[in-house]
DNA sequence: ATTATAATTGATATCCGTTATCATTTTATT
DNA sequence: AATAAAATGATAACGGATATCAATTATAAT
């Protein structure tokens, strides 16, 4: 992979916005940012998805229709707030050994898994509470 | 809500082809099995959709662009093979008490979830063995 | 440095899954 | 039978994502 300016901004940007925003929520944050630089928002996708088959960016499949994507890449979980539409890392080990225990009841080998929690948050839990 | 015809053919037609089909595909089956109606693909999309908020279907929101259904709504989690692409129903309880561990670590409340795991089944183990 | 090759880019057309629209038909109610 | 509400089919429209392609930039070789 060779370098480019525009890569590096994605990169950086991403990394700085841990909201695990959608392709084009980063696009937007990224010509806010950088009002000088022309980059494209195809490019924007691009390299998100070159970068998640790299390994060095977590794709986030299961939220609503669009993808979000995640520059952590270690194990963990995440929570949508169904009321504020905040998405939450979840490092609890809610789900230990996945990968042992279905190979070892299915004989199926994971390679990746997206746990996704919908819910309330407790912010917005605490909020009814006022209402 | 009322009866309808395409609903009932929906449901049933869903209900046989436990493959996890998208709106797309079971519109393609009923097609061939009712090649008299004249259900519209957007009665599909519609009945799907509102089966699911009424909690008689579960859609599966995190398998790749387009959403999945399943008339099992029972808890359960999805496997899907990257070889064969076929969906399968894991019945192994990998993340016992998700509900209760989330809201004691975090004071979050889970509502609804999708655990979606990717990998290789074990046919698709086996054949690789073979070449 | 100069050149050659491959990678990357921006602009935009295109694709495709899904939803919105709306006139028509079907269902339930009285 | 009359009315209101729900559902339908056809299709236009939407929006996220990808494909295309000529132009630009990065890297390696000379």
């Amino acid at each position: 992979m060779n370098y480019s300016k525009q890569r590096e901004i994605i990169i950086d940007t991403l990394t700085k916005n841990a909201v695990h925003p959608t392709a084009e929520k980063l696009y937007e944050i990224i010509k806010k940012e950088h009002p000088d630089s022309k980059i494209g928002i195809a490019t924007v996708y691009r390299n998100l998805n070159k970068l998640a088959t790299a390994g060095k960016v977590k794709k986030i499949n299961a939220l609503e229709n669009s993808e979000h994507f995640d520059h952590n890449t270690h194990d963990h979980y995440h929570f949508m707030c169904n009321k504020c539409k905040q998405i939450f890392d979840i490092e609890v080990d809610i789900a230990p050994d996945i990968v042992k225990k279905i190979y070892e009841s299915t004989g199926f080998k994971v390679t990746d898994y997206d746990i996704v929690l919908n819910g309330i948050c407790k912010n917005c839990l605490n909020d009814n509470i006022n209402l």
